[in-house]
DNA sequence: CCAACTGTATTACCCGTATAATACACCCGT
DNA sequence: ACGGGTGTATTATACGGGTAATACAGTTGG
Protein backbone atom coordinates (compact mmCIF):
# COMPACT_ATOMS: atom_id res chain seq x y z
CA UNK A 1 0.00 0.00 0.00
CA UNK A 2 2.37 2.43 -1.18
CA UNK A 3 2.03 6.15 -1.72
CA UNK A 4 1.18 9.69 -0.12
CA UNK A 5 -2.51 9.93 -1.06
CA UNK A 6 -4.68 9.54 2.26
CA UNK A 7 -4.64 6.29 3.42
CA UNK A 8 -8.61 5.57 3.20
CA UNK A 9 -8.53 6.40 -0.77
CA UNK A 10 -5.69 4.17 -1.06
CA UNK A 11 -8.26 1.25 0.30
CA UNK A 12 -11.27 2.37 -1.71
CA UNK A 13 -8.80 2.63 -4.65
CA UNK A 14 -6.98 -0.70 -3.78
CA UNK A 15 -11.13 -2.31 -3.74
CA UNK A 16 -12.06 -0.54 -6.53
CA UNK A 17 -9.22 -2.47 -8.51
CA UNK A 18 -10.12 -5.53 -7.45
CA UNK A 19 -13.54 -5.04 -8.04
CA UNK A 20 -12.74 -3.63 -12.05
CA UNK A 21 -10.64 -6.75 -12.28
CA UNK A 22 -13.10 -9.31 -10.98
CA UNK A 23 -11.27 -10.71 -7.92
CA UNK A 24 -14.56 -8.98 -6.04
CA UNK A 25 -17.73 -10.01 -7.49
CA UNK A 26 -21.33 -9.30 -6.29
CA UNK A 27 -22.03 -11.24 -3.03
CA UNK A 28 -18.46 -11.49 -1.93
CA UNK A 29 -17.83 -10.95 1.44
CA UNK A 30 -15.23 -8.32 2.41
CA UNK A 31 -12.87 -8.48 5.86
CA UNK A 32 -14.39 -6.63 9.01
CA UNK A 33 -12.87 -3.39 9.70
CA UNK A 34 -11.43 -4.31 12.54
CA UNK A 35 -9.62 -7.73 10.42
CA UNK A 36 -8.74 -5.41 7.59
CA UNK A 37 -7.52 -2.71 10.04
CA UNK A 38 -5.22 -4.89 11.72
CA UNK A 39 -3.64 -6.76 8.73
CA UNK A 40 -2.73 -3.24 7.18
CA UNK A 41 -2.11 -1.69 10.61
CA UNK A 42 -4.12 1.24 10.44
CA UNK A 43 -6.83 2.32 12.44
CA UNK A 44 -9.75 0.46 12.20
CA UNK A 45 -11.28 4.82 11.90
CA UNK A 46 -9.14 4.56 8.95
CA UNK A 47 -11.04 1.62 7.55
CA UNK A 48 -14.23 2.42 8.33
CA UNK A 49 -13.93 5.61 6.24
CA UNK A 50 -12.87 4.27 3.33
CA UNK A 51 -16.31 1.65 3.52
CA UNK A 52 -18.58 4.44 4.41
CA UNK A 53 -17.42 5.88 1.19
CA UNK A 54 -17.57 3.13 -0.87
CA UNK A 55 -21.12 2.26 0.27
CA UNK A 56 -21.87 5.93 -0.06
CA UNK A 57 -20.96 5.20 -3.62
CA UNK A 58 -22.85 2.17 -3.76
CA UNK A 59 -20.09 -1.07 -4.20
CA UNK A 60 -20.71 -2.46 -0.82
CA UNK A 61 -23.51 -2.86 1.66
CA UNK A 62 -23.50 -2.79 5.30
CA UNK A 63 -25.96 -3.97 7.95
CA UNK A 64 -25.05 -3.31 11.72
CA UNK A 65 -23.71 -6.45 13.43
CA UNK A 66 -22.97 -8.39 10.39
CA UNK A 67 -20.26 -8.43 7.81
CA UNK A 68 -20.47 -6.40 4.62
CA UNK A 69 -20.18 -7.59 1.26
CA UNK A 70 -20.02 -6.53 -2.20
CA UNK A 71 -23.24 -4.94 -4.00
CA UNK A 72 -22.97 -3.97 -7.68
CA UNK A 73 -24.40 -4.81 -11.05
CA UNK A 74 -21.55 -6.08 -13.74
CA UNK A 75 -22.35 -2.93 -15.25
CA UNK A 76 -21.45 -0.84 -12.33
CA UNK A 77 -18.14 -2.85 -12.09
CA UNK A 78 -17.49 -2.80 -15.83
CA UNK A 79 -18.00 1.04 -15.75
CA UNK A 80 -15.43 1.11 -12.76
CA UNK A 81 -12.84 -0.53 -14.50
CA UNK A 82 -12.46 2.05 -17.39
CA UNK A 83 -12.88 4.88 -15.40
CA UNK A 84 -9.71 3.94 -13.39
CA UNK A 85 -7.97 2.54 -16.40
CA UNK A 86 -8.59 6.41 -18.14
CA UNK A 87 -7.56 7.66 -15.25
CA UNK A 88 -4.59 6.20 -14.16
CA UNK A 89 -3.73 6.88 -18.37
CA UNK A 90 -4.55 9.79 -17.67
CA UNK A 91 -2.36 11.15 -15.31
CA UNK A 92 0.68 9.26 -16.55
CA UNK A 93 0.41 11.05 -19.91
CA UNK A 94 0.07 14.44 -18.11
CA UNK A 95 3.30 13.37 -15.91
CA UNK A 96 5.13 12.10 -19.10
CA UNK A 97 4.67 15.76 -21.59
CA UNK A 98 5.52 17.78 -17.95
CA UNK A 99 9.06 16.26 -18.33
CA UNK A 100 9.11 18.13 -21.93
CA UNK A 101 9.96 14.74 -23.92
CA UNK A 102 8.52 14.35 -26.92
CA UNK A 103 5.84 11.15 -27.59
CA UNK A 104 8.46 8.94 -28.95
CA UNK A 105 11.14 9.66 -26.38
CA UNK A 106 8.75 9.27 -23.69
CA UNK A 107 7.56 6.15 -25.11
CA UNK A 108 11.69 4.69 -25.25
CA UNK A 109 12.20 5.53 -21.52
CA UNK A 110 9.08 3.51 -20.28
CA UNK A 111 10.21 0.79 -22.31
CA UNK A 112 13.80 1.28 -20.98
CA UNK A 113 11.88 1.26 -17.38
CA UNK A 114 9.10 -1.41 -17.53
CA UNK A 115 11.06 -4.00 -15.63
CA UNK B 1 -0.12 24.74 -9.84
CA UNK B 2 -2.57 22.07 -10.50
CA UNK B 3 -2.01 19.00 -7.73
CA UNK B 4 -2.20 17.55 -4.31
CA UNK B 5 0.77 17.61 -2.67
CA UNK B 6 2.10 20.42 -0.39
CA UNK B 7 2.14 23.38 -2.14
CA UNK B 8 5.11 24.63 -0.89
CA UNK B 9 6.52 21.25 -2.15
CA UNK B 10 4.73 22.08 -5.93
CA UNK B 11 6.87 25.49 -5.92
CA UNK B 12 10.48 23.85 -5.26
CA UNK B 13 9.48 21.69 -7.70
CA UNK B 14 8.24 23.75 -10.06
CA UNK B 15 11.68 26.43 -9.67
CA UNK B 16 13.49 22.53 -10.03
CA UNK B 17 12.42 22.33 -13.51
CA UNK B 18 12.66 25.39 -14.45
CA UNK B 19 16.43 24.87 -13.34
CA UNK B 20 16.73 21.48 -15.16
CA UNK B 21 15.33 22.97 -18.22
CA UNK B 22 18.04 25.89 -18.29
CA UNK B 23 15.22 28.59 -17.97
CA UNK B 24 16.69 29.32 -14.56
CA UNK B 25 20.42 30.22 -14.32
CA UNK B 26 23.13 30.47 -11.92
CA UNK B 27 22.88 34.38 -10.84
CA UNK B 28 19.11 34.74 -11.89
CA UNK B 29 17.41 36.52 -9.70
CA UNK B 30 14.29 35.26 -8.16
CA UNK B 31 10.55 37.01 -7.19
CA UNK B 32 10.65 37.99 -3.74
CA UNK B 33 8.40 36.12 -1.15
CA UNK B 34 5.92 38.38 -1.04
CA UNK B 35 6.22 39.47 -5.09
CA UNK B 36 5.55 35.43 -5.74
CA UNK B 37 2.91 34.65 -2.82
CA UNK B 38 0.54 37.41 -4.49
CA UNK B 39 1.22 35.95 -7.51
CA UNK B 40 0.01 32.32 -6.56
CA UNK B 41 -2.43 33.55 -4.12
CA UNK B 42 -0.60 31.83 -1.76
CA UNK B 43 0.44 32.27 1.85
CA UNK B 44 4.26 34.31 2.05
CA UNK B 45 5.05 32.04 4.70
CA UNK B 46 4.20 28.76 2.41
CA UNK B 47 6.33 30.81 -0.40
CA UNK B 48 8.96 31.01 2.58
CA UNK B 49 9.12 27.95 3.15
CA UNK B 50 9.89 27.03 -0.57
CA UNK B 51 12.64 29.07 -0.44
CA UNK B 52 13.86 28.01 2.83
CA UNK B 53 14.05 24.41 1.24
CA UNK B 54 15.63 25.37 -1.97
CA UNK B 55 18.44 27.11 0.15
CA UNK B 56 18.97 24.32 2.30
CA UNK B 57 19.53 22.21 -0.94
CA UNK B 58 21.86 24.86 -2.02
CA UNK B 59 20.51 25.95 -5.59
CA UNK B 60 19.30 29.58 -4.30
CA UNK B 61 20.84 31.91 -2.25
CA UNK B 62 19.61 34.81 -0.16
CA UNK B 63 20.79 37.74 1.84
CA UNK B 64 18.94 39.14 4.21
CA UNK B 65 17.21 42.82 2.99
CA UNK B 66 18.24 41.82 -1.24
CA UNK B 67 16.45 39.19 -3.44
CA UNK B 68 17.50 36.03 -3.75
CA UNK B 69 18.80 34.21 -6.43
CA UNK B 70 20.09 31.60 -8.14
CA UNK B 71 23.26 29.82 -7.25
CA UNK B 72 24.16 26.50 -8.52
CA UNK B 73 26.95 24.92 -11.22
CA UNK B 74 25.89 23.80 -14.28
CA UNK B 75 26.99 20.00 -13.19
CA UNK B 76 24.79 20.16 -10.38
CA UNK B 77 21.36 21.63 -12.79
CA UNK B 78 22.58 19.16 -14.70
CA UNK B 79 22.18 16.60 -12.40
CA UNK B 80 18.29 18.05 -10.90
CA UNK B 81 17.37 17.77 -14.51
CA UNK B 82 18.33 13.88 -15.18
CA UNK B 83 16.62 13.11 -10.88
CA UNK B 84 13.80 14.36 -11.51
CA UNK B 85 13.07 12.62 -15.15
CA UNK B 86 14.02 9.56 -13.93
CA UNK B 87 11.88 9.77 -11.21
CA UNK B 88 8.94 11.11 -13.42
CA UNK B 89 9.13 8.05 -15.70
CA UNK B 90 10.02 5.53 -12.65
CA UNK B 91 6.64 6.76 -11.34
CA UNK B 92 4.79 6.81 -14.66
CA UNK B 93 5.95 3.06 -15.06
CA UNK B 94 4.54 1.77 -11.78
CA UNK B 95 1.40 3.80 -12.39
CA UNK B 96 0.88 2.44 -15.57
CA UNK B 97 1.98 -1.44 -14.86
CA UNK B 98 -0.71 -1.22 -12.11
CA UNK B 99 -3.29 -1.23 -14.23
CA UNK B 100 -2.33 -4.52 -14.88
CA UNK B 101 -1.88 -3.83 -18.79
CA UNK B 102 1.08 -5.35 -20.65
CA UNK B 103 4.11 -3.11 -21.92
CA UNK B 104 2.22 -3.01 -25.71
CA UNK B 105 -1.27 -2.15 -24.09
CA UNK B 106 -0.06 0.53 -21.83
CA UNK B 107 2.53 2.36 -24.79
CA UNK B 108 -0.73 2.54 -26.93
CA UNK B 109 -2.43 3.82 -24.25
CA UNK B 110 -0.22 6.65 -23.98
CA UNK B 111 -0.11 7.36 -27.85
CA UNK B 112 -3.81 7.55 -28.01
CA UNK B 113 -3.84 9.78 -24.65
CA UNK B 114 -1.49 12.14 -25.81
CA UNK B 115 -3.19 15.07 -27.38
C1' DC C 1 -29.15 -19.06 24.29
C1' DC C 2 -25.08 -16.49 24.50
C1' DA C 3 -20.49 -15.30 23.72
C1' DA C 4 -17.83 -13.55 20.13
C1' DC C 5 -17.81 -10.89 16.50
C1' DT C 6 -19.83 -7.21 13.63
C1' DG C 7 -21.05 -2.18 12.29
C1' DT C 8 -21.50 2.34 14.22
C1' DA C 9 -20.62 6.43 17.00
C1' DT C 10 -18.21 9.56 20.01
C1' DT C 11 -14.51 11.97 22.21
C1' DA C 12 -9.84 13.36 22.61
C1' DC C 13 -5.37 14.08 20.85
C1' DC C 14 -1.34 14.77 17.52
C1' DC C 15 0.84 16.33 13.33
C1' DG C 16 1.50 18.61 8.93
C1' DT C 17 -0.12 22.10 5.92
C1' DA C 18 -1.73 26.57 5.22
C1' DT C 19 -3.39 31.08 6.45
C1' DA C 20 -3.19 35.59 8.88
C1' DA C 21 -1.19 39.39 11.12
C1' DT C 22 2.77 41.46 12.75
C1' DA C 23 7.39 42.81 13.66
C1' DC C 24 12.23 43.64 12.82
C1' DA C 25 16.68 43.97 10.51
C1' DC C 26 18.63 44.82 6.26
C1' DC C 27 19.62 46.29 1.29
C1' DC C 28 19.25 49.39 -2.64
C1' DG C 29 17.88 52.97 -5.88
C1' DT C 30 16.45 57.52 -6.21
C1' DA D 1 19.92 59.45 3.65
C1' DC D 2 15.78 57.56 3.52
C1' DG D 3 11.79 55.13 2.11
C1' DG D 4 10.18 51.13 -0.07
C1' DG D 5 11.09 46.63 -0.85
C1' DT D 6 13.56 42.55 0.95
C1' DG D 7 14.57 38.29 3.99
C1' DT D 8 13.44 36.49 8.43
C1' DA D 9 10.93 35.36 12.64
C1' DT D 10 7.02 34.76 15.73
C1' DT D 11 2.40 33.85 17.25
C1' DA D 12 -2.22 32.37 16.59
C1' DT D 13 -5.79 29.99 14.11
C1' DA D 14 -7.91 26.46 11.15
C1' DC D 15 -8.42 22.20 8.78
C1' DG D 16 -7.70 17.36 7.20
C1' DG D 17 -5.77 13.01 8.15
C1' DG D 18 -4.68 9.66 11.39
C1' DT D 19 -4.54 7.48 15.92
C1' DA D 20 -6.45 5.87 20.38
C1' DA D 21 -9.81 4.38 23.62
C1' DT D 22 -14.31 3.37 24.51
C1' DA D 23 -19.14 2.41 24.13
C1' DC D 24 -23.36 0.48 22.26
C1' DA D 25 -26.50 -2.06 19.23
C1' DG D 26 -27.01 -5.74 16.30
C1' DT D 27 -25.94 -10.44 14.08
C1' DT D 28 -24.35 -15.04 13.96
C1' DG D 29 -22.59 -19.64 14.91
C1' DG D 30 -21.60 -23.25 18.13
Amino acid sequence: MEGSSPIYLQITDYLKRLIASGELADGDMLPSRRELSAYLGVNPNTVQKAYRLLEEEGLISSRLGAKSYISLTDERAEEIGRRILEGEIRAAVTSLKRTGLTLDEAVSMVERYWD
